[in-house]
DNA sequence: CTGCAGCGCGCGATTATCGATCATAACCTC
DNA sequence: GAGGTTATGATCGATAATCGCGCGCTGCAG
C-alpha cells in the first residue's frame, strides 16, 4: 500500500500526506462525488480511514458533502495556482502560445510528460474541438497528441521502449493509430524531421504540429503545440505556417532556461 | 495551530493532510524555491516536520530538489484537474464562455468566491493583459474584479460588512478605487442593476462586465465575466453588447443547475 | 418481512509522527 | 582570510496521532 519508491526512505515518509493526495485524486469525471466506501475502494484506504480524510478536507474547504456523498470544491484550484504561481517555466512560455495562436489561427497548448503521459501545462486561444475548454492538468496517452509524440521523439529507444511496454492504444477517431509499429514510426518520422506532426488522432479534422522544447543542457522540459484545422491545406503547407513560429519559441526558451 | 474550525471534529482530523497542503500552497511568485528552513518558516510547522513533508512529496513526484532547495513540479496539476474532471459547473460554464468571447471579441472568466477573494475557475479567450494566461486558480481581492462586485452584490448588507471590515484596498491602477465607501457604492450599484460593471480597477484601459450565476435555489455559485478594451467604446455600448450574451448564459445556467 | 450494504461511532493497540539535540557544512561579516 | 552565525541532515526515544475492528443503526430491495 505505502508505495515506498525505488530510492526508499528511512521513514521520513508521511503515510497521511500520501493517503488524502490519493482521495483528492480519486475523483473524476466517472466518480465526481464519492461516499467514504467509494473513496475507500477506489483508493485502497479502509473505508473507516477515507471517511477521516474527506471530513478533513471537508474542514478545510476543499471538498463539500450532503452528509452523504462528498465532492470536490473549486478551491482544489488553489494548489495548481501553487504551481503557476512560483514556476517560471508556464509564465515565460505564455506570451509565446499567445503569439503563435493569434498568427496561426489556432489553439497552442504547453505540454509536460508526466509519468508516461502527456500534460497540458499551459494554453492559449479558443480551443478547436468543443468543450474542450479548461485541459489545464488534463493528461492523456502520450501518442495522441503532437507534443507527446515531440517529447517521446527525443527519449532513447530503450526509454521508447519502456515507454511502449503493456500499452493499450485506444481508438479515438477513425484515424487514430493503434498499434505499436504505427506509433514507433510516428515517433521516428518526429525524430528525423525534429518536429511532430498528427493529424486526427483525437478528433477529427484536426491537425497537430509540435516542437520539444529543451533547456540549455539538452533536458526536455516539455513541448509546444498547435492545433489547427485541416480544411483543404496541405500538411506540407501546415508545417511551413507553423513551424517557424514553433522554433522561434524554441530558440527563445532555451536561452533562458 | 491545528486551526480546528468551528464545528470541531472529535478527532478524525488527519494533522498531516492539512500540514502537507500548507506546504504545497507555501510556494509562490515570491518563493519559488523553498528549502526546509523557510518552509517552515511559511508555514509554522517545525524544520525537522516540514524537511519530511517536502521529502514524502518529493517521492510522490510533486517536487523536485536538488538537494537543498525544492520546488513544485506540474504535477501538482493533477488536483486541479481532478476538480475540472469531476466538476459538472465549469464543464457547463465554458461553451458559454466561448461563445460570449467569440462575439464579443473579448477575453471571458468564470469566477467563485474563495474565502474572502475572488478565483478565477474558467477562462476562454486570449487575454487583454499582457502575460496573464493561465489565471485558473488565481485569486484577487474581490473588489478588483466585476466578477468579485457581481458575486459582493449577492450578498446581504452584513455580509458585505464582514467582508469589508479590515479590508485593505491596495492600487493597482491609478483609477483603482480604494475607500471603503467607493467600493460599498460600486457593490451598491451592482445590486440595483443586478450586473457589475466596473473600469481599469486592475488595469488601464479594460473593462469588465459581469453578472452573477445562481442555482434555482437562488444560491451563488459563481459570475460570469467579460472583459473589453474600453477604447473609445461608451460604457452603455459596452452593456448592450455584451449584457444579453452575459444573462443567455445566465439563464441557461440557472436552469441546469 | 428480511437480508444486504452502507453508515457513524467508540475503543484499545501500535506505529507513525514528532521535535529536541548534535555534528557538520555553508554562509556572511568584518 | 578568519570567526561568528545560521542552516542542514541525521539520530532517537517519547507520545500522541492514526489505525481498523466491531458494534448497532438505517435505508433499500427482493
Amino acid at each position: 500500500m505505502t508505495t515506498n519508491k525505488p530510492d526508499l526512505d528511512r521513514s521520513d515518509w508521511i503515510a497521511g500526506l500520501e493517503k488524502g493526495i490519493r482521495i483528492i485524486e480519486a475523483f473524476n469525471d466517472a466518480h465526481p462525488r464519492l461516499t467514504p466506501s467509494t473513496a475507500a475502494r477506489r483508493t485502497g484506504i479502509t473505508r473507516t480511514a477515507a471517511r477521516r480524510y474527506l471530513l478533513t478536507l471537508q474542514h478545510l474547504g476543499y471538498v463539500e458533502s450532503d452528509g452523504r456523498l462528498f465532492w470536490l470544491t473549486p478551491r482544489v484550484l488553489r494548489l495548481g495556482w501553487s504551481y503557476f504561481d512560483s514556476a517560471k517555466l508556464p509564465r515565460a512560455v505564455q506570451p509565446h502560445l499567445q503569439r503563435i495562436s493569434v498568427a496561426l489561427g489556432g489553439a497552442t497548448f504547453f505540454a509536460v510528460l508526466d509519468e508516461d503521459e502527456v500534460m497540458f501545462v499551459a494554453r492559449d486561444g479558443s480551443s478547436l474541438v468543443q468543450n474542450v475548454g479548461y485541459v489545464l492538468g488534463a493528461r492523456i496517452s502520450a501518442n495522441l497528441s503532437a507534443a507527446g509524440i515531440a517529447m517521446l521523439a527525443c527519449l532513447s529507444d530503450d526509454e521508447v521502449d519502456r515507454w511502449i511496454a503493456g500499452r493499450r492504444f485506444i481508438q479515438y477517431s477513425p484515424y487514430t493509430t493503434t498499434t505499436v509499429e504505427g506509433v514507433l514510426e510516428c515517433i521516428r518520422k518526429a525524430r528525423h524531421l525534429g518536429y511532430a506532426l498528427l493529424e486526427q488522432q483525437l478528433a477529427m479534422s484536426v491537425r497537430g504540429i509540435a516542437v520539444p522544447i529543451r533547456n540549455r543542457e539538452g533536458k526536455i522540459l516539455g513541448a509546444i503545440s498547435v492545433s489547427l484545422h485541416m480544411g483543404t491545406e496541405t500538411p506540407e503547407h501546415a508545417v511551413a505556417r507553423a513551424l517557424p513560429l514553433l522554433r522561434e519559441a524554441e530558440y527563445a526558451l532555451l536561452s533562458t532556461f
